[in-house]
DNA sequence: TATAAATATTCTAATATTCGAATATATTAA
DNA sequence: TTAATATATTCGAATATTAGAATATTTATA
């Protein structure tokens, strides 16, 4: 076997492991097909705590799986990564 | 967000879990590709112990990411689920 | 059967991840 | 400016993951 290193191992790496936890796999699946942004929300619908909502967000965002903006009050996380896309798209085809 | 699954989060977060790691990704990705099945070229090749590899495999094994059969002397490994195939394409694509 | 080759398992120390409680920060509105 | 709301950060205990050394198992062949 060859590791010729046509993608980017590390990059990819990232990505799932980001996306390899039920809460975040969770989050960025939802945020795929509904344009939701609200963190607490996000909190109470999963039953998880803010804090925790919030750090299972920032690893998405460091994955470059999110992106994030604030909205007068609020931070509106969406997925735009075309990589991301790509491959959460495959899930439910 | 509603969390209604139409995925199996449970299913996709072990493929996700079990593709997260650089070695893992490595193997799948190149198995993919290529018919290799040899447990101590891949040992060589990536520069890892013959065990540790062989704990890497019984993870992509253990998510369905990876099948495995005898060929005489050796294990034959194989990625034949669908669903990881359609994963692992989008990444070179 | 005995030996070699290929692969798997067990064990353990080092490291990483997970969660929520407590707290901090940032923004909006009174 | 103050209070309320939304989000982020820090911390620590519990748990999970990682790697390789040592060993075991399985199969092929002499």
């Amino acid at each position: 076997m060859i590791n010729d290193d046509n993608i980017d191992i590390e990059e990819y790496t990232l990505i799932f492991k980001a996306l390899a936890h039920p809460t975040r796999l969770t989050i960025a699946y939802n945020l795929m097909f509904k344009s939701e942004c609200n963190v607490n929300r996000m909190s109470e619908c999963l039953g998880i705590s803010q804090p925790t909502v919030s750090q299972h967000l920032l690893i998405l965002k460091n994955a470059k799986v999110l992106t994030s903006h604030r909205n007068g009050n609020q931070i509106c996380y969406k997925v735009e990564n075309p990589k991301v896309i790509k491959i959460l798209k495959q899930l439910s085809e």
